[in-house]
DNA sequence: AAATAATATCGTATAAATACGATTAATTGA
DNA sequence: TCAATTAATCGTATTTATACGATATTATTT
């Protein structure tokens, strides 16, 4: 973007937002399912799934570490992924939440 | 990016992704918004309401409805934009379901 | 027919995202 | 201590997103 014009709406919108891109992306979503499926949920094991590089992964990692939806804690010279369910429910209440609130004023919308 | 590798992940990471794609703006998440209150869901109200230029909203609106999201039929010189109900319910199923398959796969999970 | 109004599109500049290879850093094991 | 393993970071190339002004398009109105 030319300027970052982001700061110009509502925190609810911005933190939606930021939410939805960490998903905006089919590789951390497909992450995020090997985070859920594999009993060690560790880097290594994702990119050996997933059809990008070591590097590529590890910066997917960092964007859905950023956005909050998952922790990360080094083990040895391993790195131990999981989701961070308390943000992923905050991420779901307010989805489901903005979608409640568009419907209930869309009763009287005009299309 | 580089080269697209969005081809190497199935269909419903992709939708899914797509989806939230539409949604990673805040202005767009304000769109919505605006489109639900307002009973003339047209282009000019849109405008006047949000801090963007009148040409930048339209490319907004651009990408809400390649998203689905939205639908927009031309009224005269004016057009008319409304929510696209159908498709934002798949996108509320599609988004919920991935919680619950996570949630359920997670029981087994290490960290 | 010409002027007005409302949007979309074009052109363009800048910033951010995506991808990879190469390198670095850190820890484990020999 | 040295080698091996694992993952993060760096550098870089390319694509996409964001933003705006200017222009084109379309329909209404005078």
């Amino acid at each position: 973007m030319a300027i970052a014009k982001t700061e110009e709406f509502t925190r609810q919108e911005q933190q939606l937002a930021g939410f939805a891109k960490a998903l905006s992306h089919p590789a951390r979503i497909a992450i995020l399912k090997v985070l859920a499926k594999q009993n060690e949920c560790i880097c290594g094991k994702i990119v050996a799934v997933l059809p990008l590089a070591q590097s590529t992964v590890s910066q997917h990692l960092k964007e859905l570490k950023n956005a909050g939806l998952i922790d990360g804690t080094i083990d040895g010279p391993k790195s131990c992924y999981c989701i961070n369910w308390k943000a992923f429910e905050k991420f779901k209440t307010e989805f489901n939440s903005l979608f409640s609130t568009l419907k209930v004023q869309n009763e009287k919308s005009c299309c």
